[in-house]
DNA sequence: CTGTATCCTTGGCGATACTG
DNA sequence: CAGTATCGCCAAGGATACAG
């Protein structure tokens, strides 16, 4: 069978180098593995814990991609309980800044429409 | 009458205010038809063309949500040939820096890559 | 505890055609 | 030129069950 194109993302042209970044952070539960990961490394349940909501199934996945995209780095602690602690690469690190940037403006958001009087 | 909010994201409780921005910046097109903006005002075709590959629905409806949302100011001027252009808001210019830092953490990402011997 | 496999639903997006 | 309407595809994600 004839593996199927998976360019779903329409991929504009290179021209604009988000589109590089954001085939990383661009999940719905990405940026918040990540922004996560940066406060401190965490395991596999922990995760799960603070990303309610998400299934195993997808935060599976969104580390796997991590892993392989060098974000996150992955230490399983081969002990009685097998343990698996997942925390942001130097390469990963880098992506605090565009992070926490997204954070503030989230934050700026928030007050925005506070003051605006629309309801949150 | 309530405009009803197409929640796109599975919604991580507000614990982490990533969700609020990225429920802005979040689709495939949202950041680049943003990064394009904060070059430039632009009309209609304008952004299309440079967001190539994009469907007139997509942008009309991307346009439109960032307009409600108070990202983008909508100019039409009504001359002979309709023009409209629009630009960012000031509450739109805010995302700039975050914009660049996704931006800026592209280029390494493509510097790394390229470093590694990865097919880009 | 840390995942993997399967099935299903959602909705983002493209394509096309049409309007002011 | 600047959109709107309708259709259909398909990947992302949720739920559940199972495995090491």
């Amino acid at each position: 069978m004839i593996p199927r194109r998976k360019n779903r993302v329409p991929a504009p042209p290179d021209a604009c180098p988000l589109t590089a970044c954001m085939a990383i952070i661009g999940g719905a539960w990405t940026p918040n593995i990540i922004w996560y990961l940066s406060q401190a490394p965490r395991r596999f349940s922990e995760l799960k814990y603070d990303l309610q909501g998400i299934s195993a199934k997808v935060l599976a996945e969104r580390l796997k991609r991590l892993e392989q995209d060098g974000i996150v780095l992955r230490a399983s602690v081969a002990t009685s309980p097998p343990t698996v602690e997942y925390r942001l690469s130097p390469l990963g690190l880098e992506l605090k800044p565009a992070i926490e940037a997204i954070v503030s403006v989230g934050e700026r958001l928030k007050q925005m429409k506070v003051n605006s009087g629309v309801a949150v």
